[in-house]
DNA sequence: TCCATTATACTCGAAATGAGTACTCTGGGT
DNA sequence: ACCCAGAGTACTCATTTCGAGTATAATGGA
């Protein structure tokens, strides 16, 4: 019997925001996330990721964390023809790096998340983009109630709530029914932007478990400035979220926690009144703090 | 540059709960975790993993997570001797089944997981066996402030409440502290029954993903068999998160959340009044429930 | 018959949450 | 000089959730 010897891979899904956009780096003129051979010469997998990523970008990553560890045989089903290659092993990993600026030439691309799901992004309407999936569902829904449930559940239909933590079962459900092919070669702008091989899988993942983690765990000041105005730290939140929250009680919690101070310093007010800057706290107990950021939703 | 090719290995952290003790499947006399290559004739790691576990135990799978894929190089710190090995990779997993029966003669045995962790049982009282690991780390924590701040925030000391989630964290701090070796060869029982390799740590994880877990997703019922009074749903949560909890409040929360429902009859009762039996509500939405088991502490 | 043990139904105050209102600065246009 | 748009900041208020405690009901065994 065969028995287990295979290529490991690592594969980063690295994201940062900037005016107010949720970015992840891609290659390849974004059909691409990062990613490299796994070398034996680092102490672990999170140093070497760290010190490829850094040599590749010249960011360092303020935060990394293992997401998942894909091995299916039908991950990509351009590998099924090739026969005897050994089945590559991908460790996908999640970084988090502070706002960029206009990236050099030759460098590589950050895209909004937004391109690759645009279906996501609830921060000002419902996206029109769901009008159209939600049709193109109804076909594959009438095969039973379940699926109906799951779509109404999922998206949010019949009263249910959005619930923006599903990013990842939304982009499996729509795989399931067709909707959305491994690299999809159709030109539907609702089903936005594909990627290769399952990469587009593995930024859904990246994406839910982000926006999960910034629910109970002060990660947001991972890609925030030094210093910043509560505006700017809610518009970030905002920006991952895809959602619009209410800022008095978004205020009230932020400084319940106790996470960050005033500098003493204020904004040059790029519109009205000039605000208080705020840095993160020292963070003494670190990741320790249990800071439930909870999101209080509402429109305008 | 060598590239990495590496074995891959399967590791589980087989859970159930029977007399009220979550117990784990061991292999070698309780020394290791069940463990096997991954073979790559099966379509998914998942699938590969479920078809092994029940070739060797006879018991069906309820639930599998994966939990996370080591590749330190000091993982093992006896393999740094024996060179050219390549790494291997172990991808960690988490599954959960129903109450066990004793074992038969040769089979897998199941201890409880607080042989392993004494220090994480808080049930009954704080555990004798932290007074004593407290007075040790006493001398770590002398170098620096940091130190101490991290120990009284990870072990609820000076104020502080006690926080089951962190079993990872105390056994990585026991670790780096030097009370815990690799494989401990001291018999120090305040340290817990040591394991092969980096198995413990395995454990660790498992144990804290799983403690989280039940507080906003309805595995428990994985654990639970078909019919069950409330009390000893209870106690599952209970042995599970290693705390007590207040009865009237727990029974408010499960069924606000509409998760189970009565079947009817009534338990031949162990001890006073008989109780209703109750099974789990054949959810509809499945995953899908975000089920907030809030646990509210209490001794008493 | 008393009692230990479990089941189950309430109460009550504190805290957190969701939503809304009002008032304060600032710069830019008219 | 005045108004106003855009942002900042301080409150209020009803509802829900949470933590903790009390009271009463049904069993079986000493």
């Amino acid at each position: 019997m065969p028995s287990g010897f295979a290529q490991a891979e690592l594969i980063a899904v690295l994201v940062a925001v900037t005016d107010n956009e949720p970015r992840v780096m891609t290659l390849r003129a974004g059909e691409a996330l990062p990613s490299g051979p796994f070398e034996t010469d680092h102490r672990s997998l999170q140093a070497g990721l760290r010190a490829w990523i850094e040599s590749q970008t010249g960011h360092p990553v303020g935060y990394l964390e293992q997401l998942y560890t894909f091995a299916d045989r039908d991950r990509d089903p351009r590998k099924h023809e090739e026969g005897g290659n050994p089945r590559p092993i991908s460790i996908g990993y999640l970084g988090l790096v502070r706002e960029q600026e206009a990236p050099g030439a030759g460098q590589p691309s950050w895209h909004s998340w937004y391109q690759y799901f645009p279906w996501e992004d609830h921060r000002d309407r419902r996206p029109d983009v769901l009008e159209a999936i939600l049709a193109d569902l109804d076909d594959w829904a009438k095969d039973g109630a379940l699926r109906r449930q799951r779509i109404d559940y999922l998206f949010g239909l019949k009263g249910k709530p959005w619930n923006e933590d599903l990013t990842l079962q939304r982009y499996e459900l729509l795989f399931e029914s067709g909707l959305a092919d491994w690299a999809d070669k159709r030109e539907n702008p609702e089903l936005g932007r594909p990627m290769t091989g399952d990469h587009r899988r593995i930024l859904a993942t990246g994406i839910t478990r982000l926006r999960s983690k910034i629910k109970y765990h002060p990660v947001v000041f991972e890609l925030m400035p030094d210093s910043f105005t509560l505006l700017h730290l809610q518009r970030t939140v905002e920006a991952l979220s895809g959602l619009r929250l209410h800022k008095p009680n978004f205020r009230r919690q932020v400084d319940q926690q106790k996470l960050i101070e005033e500098t003493g310093e204020m904004s040059n007010g790029t519109g009205g009144r000039p605000a208080k800057l705020f840095r993160y706290r020292p963070a003494i107990l670190e990741a320790q703090v249990l800071s439930n950021v909870r999101l209080s939703v509402s429109r305008h």
